[in-house]
DNA sequence: TATGAATGAGAATTCATTCAT
DNA sequence: AATGAATGAATTCTCATTCAT
């Protein structure tokens, strides 16, 4: 009975983008669904005939939509060849994503707390995700010497989504453009290596 | 009815303790002034003696009681001497203040999105301050030698914000309890000198 | 899906009978025409080929269904001789048909009085059925001279139709199950007899 | 909190009356809240300070108002002194009460399956009331002879009520006012004696 | 005939805010 | 200052009915 076996998906799919458009704009709380309704050129009844209710709506974004984003993380990350590599990879992936896309990136920077309340399965999966793609660019980096032991691996997975998603929400309250995938390397630097100069040597070893 | 942790104040600042925790519990959409009236010990009405209106709870919020917090992180630094000192001292100030205020914590990192629209100025101050700081410590670090030269500051600054609260986001949705400070020196160590292996040396320069 | 009780009658009568099903279950007003039509196993839409609009669903129901048992009702006591006969052989195929057909007894009992607004024609009709099966037992019973003269036959007809309609609301209410019919005679010979001792006589006359 | 205890009762008494009117003249499913509430004289959303939901109006008005009517029966059962002085006095205030306030009677007689469903308890309350009044007239006329012995009470008790609404049914439906309660004595009587001629005696016995 | 996706009017309910006391 | 009863606008969601296929 689930929709996505609709014909093309094409009322799922333009209630699900103009939701996300709508959220995006308004945040999830504020916006009606008459609203989500309108621009998506539909009638208000149309959007529960694929979707179970208002929140429905948040939730399939979080269980498809945003999922499978984290899901091509991976995809690029296996292309490149050494963690270094793979880093920058996985940075410039998810920078160039919620840039392609602003309307997903409010929406899952915003509204994610909101729904971890209810779709905290769905949550944990992306979070676990992202997990695993660090995992394995940390298990390669220590393979090939250029990653570090004894890593704290949920610190470091810590670190690095926080520093990106930090470095998008930024950019999205920003008050001029500007190309965000231009901080990727930057960025990976700065995580690979730290802001202490080489110098000064590892403090801790 | 809840007066165990009414800290003597006045009725304003009862309330907004009362808000936070109930904000905390239900999201501040899903809260009511009822509620936060109830929890407060105070009749509805009384709230609007003290507030302009359920938003302007949330407002004062970040207004007065976190904004206040990241001053007190600015105080914390500069007992430090070093910079990697004063990087672990904000690190730990952050995670043990919102480690002693959960509810404040859970308020500010769900919320703020919610309220940057409409308290723009209050946050961009926050952030503000949280650079400065980064700022300080990072100037501080190149005078000694202990922080590499041309690194994009306001960067530094997101990466350090973004792991510390991904850190604390995580600790607050974990199952089981666990001390957040103690994240505080491995967390400085890893922004300090990267994941990566001393050995390798720093690829770029 | 339902199936066992499609007495291989056309849409038609799939959908009245589902739709009385459905209606006993949970009552007219909090029945809508989905439920109806997929107890059916038809599309909704195809109820209104057969059906001018839900509350005509309910109006057939009464006009043709409910009415026919009526009718019923008059064959049956033709064939008893004495007016004491017909009396009990009413109650009993009343009794009997109501408790063949629960979900049947169940509409007629609840959901009369909704209808009434919009086809009190019918309702006159089957109550004027009624009165005249009484009538003619009455009748019957004056010339046999088992019956006493100068009744209200109107109130007769309504203690009669009253007693019944209770006696099987309260079985259909029951918590434990019984056998309804057993009732018929002892409840004809109250309605024949009185509760009064026959020592006392008629108090008047 | 419950709001008997208003002051002076009278909102709380305004919304139930109205709903009572405004019930009887649409039934309880075609009515709307801001009917009810513009009867009443109030806002919407003031019902809900007196009243848990829609349904809830219908449950208060069985819980205490009719109930209530029922209670009076007994008192008025209990001036009488002979066991058909008691039936002819139960009956009349019966019929009396009812014809004193339509409204309450249409709502009682057509919504009380609907009410059934979820104040089964205050229904069996009001039903076993009716039940007591009658053993006490039976027993009462047993004791002076004039009301045979091995009733079957509960029997007794359905064709009662059952006669007696009937009577109230019809007369609510009827084209043309009539009084109601000239009908008590007349009910009574056949109740008593029933509608056999005393010449044929008792079948049974 | 039959379908069932789509509609949109309508209803119940909530809740921020006001204001008479 | 404090109260809390009252308000009524706003919102979610339902469902009878239609109509293109």
């Amino acid at each position: 009975m689930t929709r996505e076996s609709n014909t093309g998906g094409d009322k799922y799919h333009r209630i699900l983008n103009a939701a996300v458009r709508v959220f995006a704009r308004q945040g999830f709380f504020q916006s009606t669904v008459s609203q989500v309704a309108r621009e998506a050129g539909v009638a208000d009844g149309t959007i529960y005939l694929y979707f179970k209710n208002k929140e429905d709506i948040l939730v399939q974004f979080f269980s498809y939509r945003a999922r499978q984003v984290f899901d091509d993380f991976k995809i690029a990350v296996d292309r490149a060849e050494s963690a270094f590599g793979k880093l920058k990879c996985l940075i410039d992936r998810h920078l160039a994503t919620f840039q392609e896309d602003r309307h997903m990136a409010v929406v899952y920077l915003s509204e994610i707390h909101q729904i971890s309340r209810v779709a905290e399965p769905q949550i944990r999966a992306m979070s676990q995700r992202y997990a695993d793609i660090v995992a394995s660019i940390v298990e390669c980096g220590q393979q090939e010497g250029s990653i570090r032991e004894n890593l704290n691996l949920g610190l470091v997975k810590r670190m690095i989504i926080g520093a990106v998603d930090e470095v998008i929400s930024t950019w999205l309250h920003a008050e001029n453009e500007y190309d965000l995938t231009s901080l990727a390397d930057p960025l990976a630097d700065l995580l690979m290596h730290g802001i202490g100069s080489a110098a000064f040597g590892h403090a801790r070893r």
